[in-house]
DNA sequence: GTTAAATGTTAATATAACGTTAAGCATACA
DNA sequence: TGTATGCTTAACGTTATATTAACATTTAAC
């Protein structure tokens, strides 16, 4: 099985050094950052499943400086916790308003400690439908955005890519496809369906829309 | 966009007041129980998306009936939330060992309440490979789901290991299998079926179907 | 141990599902 | 009225999946 990635960062070396060495025990595969320049280096490249930040030495530039790598897709699959000393509910807040995931107080007793990142790592984030592919449908004015280019999509089309967009991943039968755009006119013929299919692929890309043998089609979310 | 149910237990009625009164307030539909009776009772028809018990009332009868609880198929995909205004980590391990998903220390700012109900729903449950066997079927998206890998099947094999896996440990005869899969037209011949298994086991591990001789296979619970 | 029955395995073949193209028709619109 | 656009279909190409037959191996019964 995959080894998890945690990442680790803290501006104080002994509590970094702490958590590191029991997470590393616990055969977990561990990147210490000491500083919010190497965690800038390092944050993108580490396809980690999870960063945990200690945020008390930090606050202010750390922060900002994350609200901003919280936006890349990059980490859009991964869980973010920021641990602090301190109770306040304003700080938990503010963590949860850069777009932490959880937020710790610390100490934090090994034991739980490892429950809680097991809890986490057993879950898994679903991209919200805004960031969801290479692309993004604009409703109000019948566009697909991608790649800072407007693609106009003929009614049918539109629909059809609409109603694989509201549910990235989950399969769409033909039947079920026939059901909501046809109203059930059961006059469809099969490869009707295929053929939109294909139009869409040629206009916004092959890897967009997966197909399923036997059981039909699904927007593709990596 | 679909409203968000949260379900409250707590056998305190001022703190169920509180929360619920408060979570309403924010728009969610709210389900409040009183007592352990109510809650077994509604716990799988309300469809929550998010459960959050009070357990310092609770504790011992509470918790042991919640663990029987997670065991159930239609809670795979809630979040649920203990709630004790105990600190100690022993409790904190307890409700995370009975299946809990988080927990948190009461008093809790409404703010803070409200960030992290929010940062939960977003989140989606990956059903647990513990479950029923070493592995778990997701059927909107129509794959296995295995130490954390998604596997794809083609249809027949999947449709054959849903069915295994609808009753764990019961044995499936060769003559019933063919009933349910191919609508009992009988010029299937015997082989087919075991080819499907060969492939099945391929994929998904030799341990998961077993074979009884002269009766048919199952789905070990290992 | 030997044997027959049951099951495992492989690779070839058959079939079903899907992809693709071009053409026909309807509708809108200039 | 002619032209453009979109929707649907039929026909055919391609690929993925299902099935089969032939042979190997295991199991249980004697």
């Amino acid at each position: 099985m995959h080894k998890a990635t945690i990442m680790l960062m803290n501006e104080n070396e002994r509590q970094l050094q702490n958590i590191s060495d029991f997470l590393q025990e616990q055969d977990f595969k561990v990147i210490s950052v000491l500083n919010s320049i190497d965690f800038q280096q390092e944050i993108l490249q580490s396809k980690a499943d999870l960063i945990i930040i200690g945020i008390d030495s930090t606050i202010g530039k750390g922060l900002e400086l994350f609200q901003h790598l919280r936006a890349n897709k990059a980490l859009e699959d991964t869980f973010v916790v920021m641990m602090s000393q301190k109770k306040e509910d304003e700080i938990h807040i503010m963590a949860l308003d850069c777009g932490a995931d959880d937020f710790w107080i610390q100490p934090i007793a090994q034991r739980v400690l490892l429950k809680k990142v097991n809890a986490l790592l057993k879950q898994k984030k679903i991209k919200s439908p805004e960031g969801n592919s290479a692309f993004y449908i604009d409703f109000e004015r019948f566009l697909i955005i991608k790649d800072n280019q407007e693609i106009f999509l003929p009614k049918k089309e539109f629909q059809l890519l609409s109603l694989l967009y509201s549910k990235p991943e989950k399969i769409f039968s033909r039947e079920e496809i026939k059901r909501i755009l046809w109203e059930n006119i059961d006059t469809v013929q099969t490869r009707t369906i295929d053929v939109h299919i294909r139009k869409i692929r040629e206009k916004i890309g092959e890897n967009i829309i997966a197909t399923v043998q036997g059981m039909g089609y699904k927007l593709q979310v990596a």
